[in-house]
DNA sequence: CTGTTAGCGCGTTCAC
DNA sequence: GTGAACGCGCTAACAG
């Protein structure tokens, strides 16, 4: 582990001279878009290869073209938390499809990352916003004001920015009418953070004006759009274990509920272990019903009654949107679907049976 | 969705202009780094504010300062596969934490990706080598002759690398023991991929000369100190369905295996799935060892017998090393080890039961 | 505390 | 097909 130092790097200009050429015929060989002679190109590759050249700087190519070839995905607090729910990195598989495809880099940031805040001082051509929560008017002024195109995945519609969303109010309705045909009338949810505050709280009852994140709310409203009433528990992230945590709390309820409605597949694995401690049986005694349809092998041994949404998909729009924004086309914004997946872990409200 | 249209962006000296100070005094203003009269940061500040000035252009301002504040992490092939075997994410975590903290970036990038290749066109200050493969010795020389700090995970040593290591060969090896004094004679072997080629084929003899891979190199050695002989399968990649399609294969064998050793917690649950699906009894009919320790509810209901390593750990080492190495520190390599953990997957051969 | 002076390393006009 | 000049937008030195 010697020489771990940098070596003065040589420049283009160090490279041309060699070469007997001059710098802009050099920056031609290299980025191979102007009309050079093969003689001349071989000159300049052999100089570069002499000095131990590595191409042009991306920095200074960066600088000089207004493009750094890098996509921003902002995402949540910790990546750490984000890279759990398996939803988050098939979304993100989609993202890199297509943005890699075009050549671009993925940079990781986090709303909070840094000192000063990466948002304003990381090089990019354009970012996308993920699991937006409530900082994300903030970011995007600050994104905007850098002249940036925005794509938000789920989020509320704002000026300026191109949203992909997700059918969450409809999806959760969908859901929640199946549990009213089987007869339940007495539901509880385990919802999502609202905001970026801590959870593992009862669900207030004015969680409409409170909550700032987009898809918890719009889930909620789902649900509240065929139950008008009922009970909950915010989750402290979109894990097993605060499943768990809030699968217990519930079932502790009087009445217990008959069915409980978790807004993802990783929180409603938690409810379904927590009930499975209480020595209760699935779906005899409790029904559940999850949101996503993340991979069936990640929910096992339950055939998960859930939401499926095309993670990827979703996240392949938002790359493709973003690309297309940098090509200066305005591609429109998108809306996906979700489908019931009806498995074993739904059926009829006890009292009916 | 109308103006995503990106307006002209003010520069640094319109502010200046406007705030009736020169370049230099506002650019202070901004970086917070020099002497600035709060008077003076104020009018800069409102000058910005009514330009719509979003702050300095980080591409100049990493081309001046010669850094622009992001590290590239460097994975396999697809982003898709590394996501999905959650040691990476873990790995993932520990980097962004130790980069995070230090007010870096993270840009995932691919060794194939883009065009002329990602690797040399992004702008980065350094980068941090992922799950090598064939073409490390290539990238590793692209991003050398660009002058930018190399630390590589789980490689041979190479100069002008550093190395943050772990005990793969010992771990194998351990375990193995493990197997042997439990009296398994015959076991088997799930090797993850050799190389960048497809997979699911049998392990070749020839195995160490082929494979460019260096984890799979060092376990399949650690093996080999304890078993000289055994037969194996090399899977497509670290996932439960490759798992699956290699423990099919090796139960087929005759005689059948007593022990099947897999190279990722991955593939173990799918070999105890395609054992389950043989009507075959763990430990009992079958021992079943894996490698990584990934969470344990990813491996429900088993308890699986593994070797745990540090991956977080491993990863915030990586991340510390390139913060230091950026500092002009010279970090030490490092590696780390793993520990047996002995669950219920693993138990006496059958012929000595 | 603030202004002046020079570039960072390259890509892109134009001419020739 | 090639060279000369200019400036992308900012910041590090210095001088005042």
């Amino acid at each position: 582990m010697s020489d771990l130092a940098i070596p003065p790097r040589p420049t283009l200009a160090a490279v041309a001279e060699l070469a007997g050429v001059s710098a802009s015929t050099a920056s031609l060989a290299f980025s191979g878009s102007g009309p050079v002679s093969a003689a001349t190109r071989e000159r300049v590759l052999a100089a570069a290869e002499q000095l131990g050249y590595g191409g042009p700087d991306p920095r200074a190519a960066a600088l000089r073209r207004g493009r750094s070839g890098v996509v921003g995905v902002v995402m949540e607090d910790r990546l750490a938390d984000a890279f759990r729910d398996p939803i988050n990195v098939a979304m993100l598989d989609g993202v890199a499809d297509e943005a890699g495809a075009a050549g671009a880099g993925l940079l990781l940031l986090t709303e909070s990352g840094g000192e000063v805040g990466q948002l304003t001082s990381a090089p990019m051509d354009a970012a996308i916003l993920v699991g937006c929560s409530t900082r994300l008017d903030e970011s995007v002024d600050r994104l905007r004001r850098r002249g940036l195109p925005v794509v938000a995945i789920e989020a509320d519609d704002r000026e300026g920015v191109l949203t992909i969303g997700l059918d969450n109010r409809e999806a959760s309705a969908a859901g929640a009418e199946h549990l009213r045909s089987l007869g339940h009338t007495s539901v509880a949810v385990v919802a999502l953070p609202l905001d970026g505050t801590g959870g593992g709280t009862p669900l207030p009852a004015d969680w409409e004006s409170r909550a700032t994140v987009h898809t918890t709310i719009e889930r909620l409203r789902g649900l509240r759009d065929v139950y008008p009433d009922f009970p909950g528990v915010v989750a402290t992230g979109s894990t097993i274990e605060a499943g768990m945590d809030a699968g217990r709390e519930l079932l502790a309820l009087t009445p217990r509920p008959t069915a409980i409605v978790a807004q993802s597949d990783l929180l409603a694995v938690g409810v379904l272990r927590a009930a499975e401690e209480a020595g209760l049986r699935i779906p005899h005694d409790l029904s559940v019903i999850g949101f996503d349809g993340i991979r069936p092998e990640l929910v096992r041994p339950w055939d998960l009654t859930t939401l499926v949404q095309p993670a990827q998909e979703k996240g392949r729009a938002a790359g493709a949107a973003v690309v297309r924004l940098l090509a200066g086309e305005t591609p429109e914004p998108a809306c996906f679907r979700c489908a019931l997946h009806v498995g074993a872990t739904t059926g009829p409200a006890p009292s009916v049976r």
